[in-house]
DNA sequence: CGCCGACCTGTAATTTCCTACAATATCCTT
DNA sequence: AAGGATATTGTAGGAAATTACAGGTCGGCG
């Protein structure tokens, strides 16, 4: 779409000021929507990073999706196959949806939300994550049909974006005590120490406590981790950001 | 301040586009003192997190700083006493210099940096924190005498500065690059298993090889990185982005 | 061609993990 | 005072991982 006529700068600054003026949450989606569309966007989505526990829905901040494709989306528990949130977590940078990877033969799920999506009008997309003070924390997916999206308006978007969540951020604090929670002080510890390698009986004799203790803790995590073994605990705790090694 | 007479946006648009063609971090430099200039700054900065046993001036990225300046600067420690720094850590927005509390009577090193800072035309100043896929990573701080700083000149120098930044970064880490080679395509295939929960026996059913091969590469990709265990080497993996879940 | 690294497989001994069964103590909230 | 979450420890057996031995094919490169 190079057709369009309008100035996205300006469009980018007028809409960050106008943010300032909206006082609820439907003021900002109504917001996006307006300005967005500028740009070929028909949705988007400001959501959180689900833990194994929470459940897509609980973590969505403002979203503007197609009647019946968010109940699919999360009934089918898709955010844990899609390659967009993936990606999300490993890069800082906008992208566009196009440049999220995925092998079709050893992910299934993952081709599935990206063909289903595509069914609602959801063709293109661009993703901006999220980081704040402890790394990812959400992501803001816009999508349409015929998106203008060029290296010109990638930044205007980025901008508006960021401000955009910002200002969610601001109305929505209170509600947003996503949480470090689910694990406790020792499990956290004992994983930790699982993860530098050290054994059971290791990490027992660190802490001044029984291998069993230690093993119960571990235990303990997987179960809240949804995880089978130590490993993929580990590893669930690094990629939702539980510890930091 | 107030009467200058340029346009902000635009200028913050073309900026991001002229860093592209951008070849040397010298080039950035140059590039930011002549934007940044229009609104008021002389001097800026982009420096990483000195941890414990860093010096400040190995994590400096650029700068451009009057003369001695930064020898005092690096010389006193002031990175460790530094209000401005402070904030950077606990706050992902933008701030004033002015925002950063700190508390004369209590805090005489956080004093003495603002007032010697002041002493080399920083009296005012705009930071902006730049928070990576790990949390906190490094600040641009910016400033000068007389500084056109409003609401709608923010997110210009906001965009303009976080820009600057993934460009001097693509510049100066061939770090990124770095590691895609050290493990094996099977050695991360199996790690990438491990990290699922799967045991030797499952990866060796799903990738049609036997366990005891599996646990072959899961011993090699061990010893490249230099863990101790399985677990250990997937967070290890996870830690260098050699694998993403 | 010979060397090297990736990839593949086998046996066997030892260590560590995982699970299932309990049980006690503390702290905090209702 | 009761209930719940957290932290602690025990026994015991089967599953899995780790280590150490040894050997095979294949493709690229000097």
């Amino acid at each position: 779409m190079s057709d369009r006529s309008f100035d996205h700068a300006t469009e980018a600054f007028e809409f960050i000021e106008r943010l300032d003026d909206l006082a609820t949450p439907q003021d900002i989606v109504d917001a996006m929507e307006g300005s967005f569309a500028l740009f070929g966007f028909e949705n988007f989505i400001i959501t959180g990073l689900p833990n194994p526990k929470e459940r897509f829905d609980q973590v969505v901040v403002l979203k503007k999706w197609p009647a019946g494709w968010f109940d699919i989306y999360a009934k089918e528990d898709y955010v844990r196959a899609d390659p967009i949130i993936r990606l999300c977590r490993n890069t800082v940078q906008p992208f566009e949806w196009t440049e999220a990877p995925f092998d079709r033969a050893l992910e299934p799920r993952a081709a599935e939300v990206m063909d289903r999506a595509a069914d609602f009008r959801m063709r293109q997309g661009f993703c901006l994550p999220i980081h704040g003070i402890n790394g990812y924390e959400a992501c803001l997916s816009m999508s349409g049909v015929d998106l203008d999206l060029s290296s010109r308006t990638k930044p205007a978007l980025h901008l508006m974006a960021m401000y955009a969540f910002e200002r969610a951020r601001q109305l929505l604090s209170p509600s947003i005590h996503r949480g470090p929670d689910l694990l406790t002080p020792r499990e956290r510890e004992t994983l930790l120490w699982a993860a530098a390698g050290k054994s059971a009986a290791d990490t027992g004799g660190i802490l001044g406590i029984t291998e069993r203790t230690v093993t119960a803790h571990i235990v303990s995590a997987c179960q809240k981790l949804d995880a089978t073994n130590k490993t993929q605990a580990v590893a669930r705790a690094m990629q939702y950001r539980l510890i930091s090694l």
